[in-house]
DNA sequence: CTTGATTATTCAAACGTTTGTACAATTTTA
DNA sequence: TAAAATTGTACAAACGTTTGAATAATCAAG
């Protein structure tokens, strides 16, 4: 539909995007930088108002690069997109990473001691929690991956694959041992997606908890009043042993 | 900015939207009917698309109406939205209305009874689920709340007051009995949090699991089987007692 | 029961604006 | 000078909105 025959001519665009030549660095400066500031705009932006809330012109005025630079850097608007999902898979990496394979091994380590497995989804959740509500980037990492999960785009698929897959495996082998069953039995999947949406909601309802709790924002203090409050009530869902965390005492 | 001094002349156009002559019913046929589809379609369009990701030309082509009528109905697509908005709180009240005085009830008669708490609580989770996940009209609707819930517009609060902060009063009242604390403690608001929470994650998350337990969709016997896995375990989050369910044995 | 004015609704066409994209011209450094 | 990056401008398409004419149901008058 797009202007099908009306332009015939081969567009030889640059559209470097993906592969640059780095050969020789020669022309006018500040490239990478352009290109840095614009991904970084497009990540929030596109995090708070969607694909079609976000002009090229705002993002361009955001990023502080003219409107042309934008497609000169990625080829387009929905090449930007891409772009800016697999940057965004890249850069929470490191992050969830480590907790998963921390996981992992310790589940391993663990073998069976319901003490040990106990402890080591009590550091798993903690961190989970921190991770998610408590970086400043993952703000908008995370209204990001909330927006593709309930709109899909054509990115949904390498997400799933590369981040929430794995997250998944690593929480259902921990169910799986703290129930006792196989790891592809339907109830360890199930309660392996309530224990991650918990995490989750208390990302996406975060206005709606701040809203109730008066609070104005989550900050380390709550994050750990959280953890305190879900952590005994998510080893006892578990069967697993809860040390005597007491949580009446936390506060108020 | 939208045309402050151009057009002088005060323009006394239809825009009835919400009280509407009811006095003769007069002109050409199918009003309401028109105004019945715009709503019905802007409605699961803005669910799935967001409201700039769907245009009237659109909407009109869906609703089977004609452009002007949209905005001669409704005035505009911000006051559509808001009408959408209104309306959806609006049929999502029987739903969750019962529900909700149904739990407040129980827990009354309860009245520290933990097994009868147990109970009670039961029948409200597989209800909310049932509710959340099972109806067909539920699915767009549950949709167009979680945008709202990490991209708040200007209805929002009405939102939060009408229908969220309800069920949050209602669900923190059994949480609160079930652990013999203050109803309006934090960790008694943070679990209450963690529950619907969990059930929003099962309607929020629809695609990654049915992807991950290979489901083309929920249905009626799939959403028991999520309750009966959820239901042992919250009951156990809560410290009430489990009748002997046995989650093992449904299926597999 | 017919008729003509009244009124609500539909429709096609246009409005001015904003959108994403394209590209020649320009600036900047190696 | 040559390559890389930036700039300003142009364009067609799509956007939300508005309009005036056409249409059809209703009521009051005959």
């Amino acid at each position: 539909m797009t202007s099908e025959g009306s332009k015939v001519q081969q567009i030889q665009y640059p559209v470097t995007s993906s592969r640059r030549k780095v050969l020789t660095k020669r022309g006018r400066p500040g490239g990478d930088d352009s290109r840095a500031r614009i991904l970084s705009s497009a990540g929030k932006l596109f995090a708070s108002r969607g694909y079609n809330g976000v002009s090229m012109r705002e993002l361009a005025r955001a990023a502080k690069v003219n409107l042309g630079a934008i497609s000169y850097h990625f080829g387009g608007k929905r090449k930007l997109y891409h772009e800016t999902t697999m940057r965004l898979i890249k850069d929470i990496g490191p992050v969830f990473g480590p907790i998963i394979s921390r996981l992992c091994d310790e589940i391993k380590k663990a073998a069976g001691d319901r003490e040990a497995l106990a402890s080591c989804f009590e550091k798993f959740l903690r961190d989970m929690l921190h991770a998610v509500l408590g970086k400043r980037s993952m703000r908008w990492q995370m209204a990001f991956l909330l927006r593709e999960f309930h709109q899909p785009s054509r990115e949904f698929p390498i997400i799933l694959e590369e981040r929430i897959s794995p997250m998944h495996d690593a929480v259902g082998s921990l169910v799986a041992a703290a129930l006792c069953r196989d790891p592809d039995h339907q109830s360890v999947c199930l309660l392996s997606q309530a224990l991650i949406g918990q995490v989750m909601s208390f990302g996406a309802s975060r206005t709606v908890v701040c809203a109730r709790l008066g609070w104005e924002d989550y900050n380390r203090e709550r994050i750990d009043m959280i953890a305190d409050t879900l952590i005994p009530a998510t080893l006892a869902s578990l069967g697993l042993p809860s040390r005597a965390v007491d949580v009446q005492g936390t506060s108020l």
